[in-house]
RNA sequence: GUCCCCAUCGUCCAGAGGCCGAGGACGCGGCCCUUUCAAGGCCGAAACCCGGGUUCGAAUCCCGGUGGGGACGCCA
C-alpha cells in the first residue's frame, strides 16, 4: 500500500467547522483564506466536521455549512460527499482514534487519569472567581496513591483524562502575528478525553490534524490561546507541529465580535439578501487582508494568483455593509446579462413576479436596471412595472405630476402622436415626445413625468424613452390611454 | 482579575526609517452630466491614540501608558 504524501506536493489545510451553528461569515472568510492559501500553493483544501459535541451538532446544520462553502465557490478536495485518502471527515466517526490517541498519551506518561467531578471542579472556579481569580485545576489526581485509584476502579467512578502540561516554555512564529510566548505556568492540566469517552477539541483538532497531514492551521485569532495547548500535544504526540496563521476576528459596527444583533451574519443570510457570491468573496478577502496595492475589485483568479498570508492584518476588521453593497452593485454592473438573468429569477418568482419568455428582451430589461440595483432583491421591485399588465398609480407620484394644467389632453396627444411613431426605437420616441410638448407649448418635463407616471406609476425609472422603446407600442399607449382615462374620471369624481 | 493579540481618515486597507506636507476604497458633502432615480466623471472634508526613548531623521524600531478585542469549560 502506497502512503500519498500531499505534504510533498503541497500545502495542506482544512477548514474544519463545528455543526452547530449555520456558516457564519467569520467562518466563510476563515475558510476562503484556507481556500486561497490552497488554491495558490496548488494544495489540498480539506474540510473537516468537527462534531463531537454531539448533543448541539446536527445534519442540518452540516447541509447548510456545505451548501454555504459551495455557494462561495470554495471547493473542497476531501472532506465531506467527496471524501479522501486521510478520512473520515467528520469527527464523529473517529472516536477510536481520539481514544487510542489519549491511551497513548497515558501510557507514556504525557497525561492521567482524573476522577474529580465536575461538581467539584465547578465549586472551585466559582470559589476562585469570587475572590476575582482564575482558577487552574489543581491536579488533584495527579499522583494518587495506587489504592485509591483501585478504590475508584472498583466502583467504576467515572473518570476523564487530563493532559499533564510540561514545564516547557512554549512559543511558536505565528504568520500573522510574529513570535508568541506563553508562559506553561498559565496553562492548566486540560482535560482531552472526557468521561463519556469523547475527546475534546483539543485532542481531536491535533489528533486530525497530525493524521491528515495537515501543513498550514489558518484559523481564527480566538484560538492564539489554545496553541500552547495544541503544541504541546503536537510534541507529546511526536510530531513536528504545523504552522499557524491567526486571523483577526470580525466585529460589528460597535467593535464588538460580530453576532445576530448586528443583523445578519451568516452566508445564506447574505444569500437570500440578493448578494452575489462573487462579491461576497471579494469583500470577505478584503476583510483583514489585502493584496498589498490598492485593487479593490478583484477577482476569484486575481484573488488566488494574489494571496498571502502575510498581507493578512494583525487588528480586528468591522464588518462594513455599505461597503459589501457597494461592491455588489459593481458585480452587479457587470455580470453577463445571461447570468444576471438566471441570478435574478429567483428573485421575481419570490416577489411573484413572471419571468420574461423573451430571454433577449429579459436581458434588455436587465440592462436598464441594473445600474439601479445593488442588491438582487431590488430588481423586483425595480422590474415590477415592466412585468405586470397594470401599473399602480403611487399617490405620491400622481400628485407630483398630474395636477399641472392640462396634463390629460397632453397625453393623449402623445399616445396619438406614438401610434405612428416609426420606427419605434429611442431617437424616435424622444423625438416624438419632445416634439409633441413643443406643439402643445409645455416643457418637455412636463409631459415627460406624466408620461413616466402613466407607464411605471412612480416618479423615478430609467430614462423614459427606454422605457417607453422597452415596453413597445402597444402597451405604452394602452398605459397613456388609461391615464387619460384616470385623470378624466377623476375629474369627474371631483366635480361632482 | 490573569494571560494573549491589536492600535493610520467614521469603516476596510496601503505604508515594512528618509519617496508621507500620509495613498486607495466605502460612506459623507459639492459640482458636472440629466426627463426622474441611479450609474458615471471631477472636486472636497476626514487619520498616523498618548508619553518617553533609539536615530542626522520615525506613521514606520524599542519601552511604558491608555484604549479596544480575545482566551481563561469534561464548548468548539
Amino acid at each position: 500500500m502506497r502512503i500519498t504524501h500531499n505534504s510533498a506536493v503541497g500545502p495542506r489545510v482544512r477548514f474544519a467547522p463545528s455543526p452547530t451553528g449555520y456558516l457564519h461569515v467569520g467562518g466563510a472568510r476563515t475558510a476562503l483564506f484556507n481556500w486561497l492559501y490552497a488554491r495558490r500553493h496548488r494544495g489540498t483544501f480539506v474540510l473537516r466536521i468537527e462534531d463531537t459535541d454531539v448533543q448541539r451538532s446536527s445534519a442540518d446544520m452540516v447541509t447548510g455549512i456545505l451548501e454555504g462553502l459551495r455557494w462561495l465557490g470554495l471547493d473542497w478536495d476531501e472532506g465531506p460527499e467527496v471524501g479522501g485518502p486521510r478520512g473520515p471527515y467528520f469527527q464523529s466517526g473517529r472516536l477510536d482514534r481520539y481514544r487510542a490517541a489519549a491511551a497513548r498519551l497515558v501510557a507514556e506518561g504525557h497525561a492521567y487519569y482524573c476522577y474529580c467531578s465536575p461538581e467539584r471542579l465547578r465549586d472551585e472556579r466559582e470559589k476562585a472567581e469570587a475572590r476575582g481569580e482564575a482558577w487552574q485545576y489543581d491536579r488533584a489526581c495527579l499522583n494518587l496513591a495506587p489504592e485509591r485509584i483501585a478504590e475508584l476502579e472498583a466502583v467504576a467512578a467515572p473518570r476523564a483524562i487530563r493532559f499533564k502540561v510540561p514545564s516547557t516554555h512554549t512559543a511558536f512564529e505565528d504568520i500573522v502575528h510574529g513570535r508568541i510566548a506563553f508562559d506553561p505556568r498559565s496553562i492548566e492540566d486540560f482535560v482531552v478525553l472526557r468521561s463519556d469517552n469523547h475527546p475534546t477539541y483539543h485532542l481531536s483538532v491535533v489528533v486530525d490534524d497530525v493524521e491528515m497531514g495537515i501543513t498550514h492551521v489558518i484559523r481564527g485569532d480566538d484560538h492564539i490561546s489554545n496553541t500552547p495547548k495544541h503544541l504541546l500535544l503536537f510534541e507529546a504526540l511526536g510530531v513536528t507541529p504545523p504552522t499557524f496563521a491567526h486571523v483577526p476576528l470580525i466585529l460589528g459596527a460597535d467593535k464588538k465580535r460580530l453576532s445576530k444583533r448586528h443583523g445578519a451574519t451568516s452566508v445564506t443570510e447574505y444569500r437570500r439578501q440578493g448578494y452575489l457570491p462573487a462579491a461576497m468573496v471579494n469583500f470577505l478577502a478584503l476583510l483583514g487582508w489585502s493584496p498589498g496595492d490598492d485593487r479593490e475589485l478583484l477577482s476569484v483568479a486575481e484573488l488566488v494568483d494574489s494571496f498571502s498570508l502575510e498581507g493578512i492584518s494583525g487588528g480586528n476588521a468591522v464588518f462594513n455593509v455599505e461597503k459589501l453593497e457597494w461592491m455588489n452593485g459593481q458585480y452587479i454592473a457587470r455580470l453577463p446579462a445571461g447570468e444576471l438573468a438566471g441570478a435574478v429569477e429567483p428573485f421575481l418568482a419570490d416577489a411573484g413576479l413572471p419571468v420574461p419568455r423573451d430571454r433577449g428582451w429579459f436581458h434588455r430589461l436587465l440592462d436598464l436596471l441594473r445600474p439601479r440595483a445593488k442588491r438582487l432583491t431590488d430588481f423586483a421591485e425595480l422590474a415590477r412595472p415592466f412585468l405586470v399588465d397594470t401599473v399602480e398609480y403611487e399617490p405620491h407620484a400622481v400628485e407630483k405630476h398630474l395636477d399641472a394644467p392640462d396634463v390629460g389632453a397632453h397625453v393623449a396627444a402623445l399616445a396619438a402622436a406614438l401610434r405612428t411613431t416609426d420606427p419605434f426605437d429611442e431617437p424616435h420616441v424622444e423625438a416624438t415626445v419632445r416634439g409633441t410638448a413643443a406643439e402643445r407649448g409645455v416643457k418637455a418635463g412636463v409631459l415627460i413625468h406624466a408620461t413616466r407616471v402613466a407607464v411605471t406609476g412612480r416618479t423615478t425609472s430609467p430614462g423614459l424613452f427606454e422605457v417607453l422603446v422597452l415596453l413597445g407600442r402597444e402597451r405604452s399607449v394602452a398605459r397613456l390611454e388609461r391615464l387619460v382615462n384616470f385623470l378624466a374620471t377623476r375629474r369627474a369624481g371631483r366635480v361632482s
